[in-house]
DNA sequence: CAGACATATTAGATAGTGCTAATATGATTG
DNA sequence: CAATCATATTAGCACTATCTAATATGTCTG
């Protein structure tokens, strides 16, 4: 694997690594959604809710689609469902021990 | 999903969302190895290889056993690994997207 | 048991992330 | 075309993560 497709792997996993990000990734896993639907089914703040939306577009996560006035947001493809599904099938395994751990290094 | 279950789920992704600890698992993703060999092979810092090991332990990615004067330290499990791949196969679509996003939020 | 070796822990400096509030852009509608 | 609505962008602050250097802990070996 090359530096850049290393740090590529970094920038991809990191999409994932944010408590709104993941909420917004659980919202429109069933289907696309515009932002303000987003914003109030998470009851966030639309200008942070828009950050993350650019933030997991630009990981290649979510995909946005423009009609006139409203943009859908939905996964990128099922491998990314996939993934999220992974997450939750190896937290099952680790669930007990991830309760250390208070932030990245501790 | 529960509140604190969400909690857990961030943590764990955290855990590979980081360059260093990345390298770590690459490094020993085949079979286990002692701090030293990782310090030697990724020519980091001891203290830095050392506590992201911590946190790989902490968020239960990986698992530590002791030998002596020696850590050994290795996958959890086999699912982590699938985890692992599972990031190659998703980065190969996204390959090209993933390009912009300097940081979390731009 | 003293010194060497392997690893862990702590402290402090620095860098990176994420939030809110304000503002800009761009489309729609009366 | 002015007002409104949906979304994006920017700026600045607060918080968190990460690094290095120093030190502590625990184990082995002569």
């Amino acid at each position: 694997m090359t530096d850049n497709s290393f740090d590529l792997k970094i920038k991809l996993i990191h999409g994932f690594s944010n408590k709104v990000r993941l909420q917004i990734l659980e919202c429109i896993k069933e289907k696309e959604k515009t932002v303000s639907q987003i914003v109030d089914e998470l009851k966030g703040n639309q200008s942070n809710i828009s950050q993350h939306l650019a933030c997991l577009k630009g990981c290649g996560i979510i995909v946005g689609r423009n009609e006139g006035k409203y943009c859908y947001y939905s996964l990128r493809n099922e491998r990314i469902r996939d993934l999220l599904e992974m997450f939750d099938t190896v937290l099952e395994d680790v669930h007990s021990d991830v309760s250390c751990c208070a932030n990245h290094i501790d």
